[in-house]
DNA sequence: CGTTTGACTTAGACAAAGTCCATTGTAGGA
DNA sequence: TCCTACAATGGACTTTGTCTAAGTCAAACG
């Protein structure tokens, strides 16, 4: 994702070789990773990146707006790449899987006024669950 | 809630003050307590009971489908005591205030086969995000 | 009723996920 | 090349939740 460096180079990141390899780990379709395996994978690249740097990027790609957190278990926050094209989620129940689903229909139009309680609702999040194809043929 | 308190007993609960006191406090409308939350309001009721217990408590009744976990934010689960009529959840960004709401529609239909991956589908979750009155007035 | 017993409760150790801070290092401009 | 503001680091700390060994008590039984 040079994409996304050079968007960041642009917003007057300074670059380092940790945000580098953190941009580099969070790349490609129905990434979620956990800060945990974004920090394991990092370390592959660059053994002596830490925790808490891994933990500052994530939340300050989170705030430009480059990634979003996901919560779709109760475990820890995934960091999700695909923040460009608005989706929702499908999560098997037994073993996490998760992936990036585009339901049709607008579930906001689906939100009556008198159920609104005087609150500007401005986002839906969707949670698809079942079971994946592999965990429901065992 | 007499008849929570019935259908556990009849369910070969022993009852204890313990029990008693968290189902108590899990009562109500819009109710959607942490455990942390569910602890303190049931110390003042009864000082020496454990947060271990309530949590064994909560735990005992998701399992038995009488108390939903809902996880709105990314920190504690909520405990939801309105287990009997399906619902979902509209959510201040601020302040964190919940609210249950009934949404028309059935999303469940607006995902396709093709975006489905092979999964077996069983459940939707839906949550609003906005702003409640008076965070949105301030 | 009093006894008995296994289910229940408790305190505190432990674990996982995440935050914070003082110190050290460095990207990138002058 | 030098300087310095910004970034990285390790480790202490917090929050949320789980687990266990030991003590307690609800209620079944006589
Ligand atoms: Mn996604
Ligand atoms: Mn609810
Ligand atoms: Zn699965
Ligand atoms: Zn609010």
């Amino acid at each position: 994702m040079s994409d996304l460096l050079e968007r960041l180079r642009g917003r007057g990141w300074r670059m380092t070789a940790q945000r580098r390899v953190v941009a580099e780990v969070l790349n490609g379709e129905h990434v979620h990773l956990t800060a945990d395996e974004v920090h394991s994978r990092a370390v592959a690249k660059l053994p002596e990146i830490s925790r808490a740097t891994v933990y500052n990027t994530l939340g300050e790609l989170v705030s430009l707006g480059e990634v979003l957190e996901v919560t779709t278990d109760k475990r820890a926050k995934r960091y999700d790449p695909n923040a460009h094209r608005p989706h929702h989620h499908l999560v098997c129940a037994r073993c996490g899987a998760i992936r990036d689903v585009h339901p049709t229909g607008n579930p906001l139009a689906d939100l009556p006024d008198a159920e609104r309680f005087g609150f500007t609702v401005s986002d839906v999040e969707v949670t698809y669950r079942g079971l994946c194809p592999d965990c429901a043929s065992a």
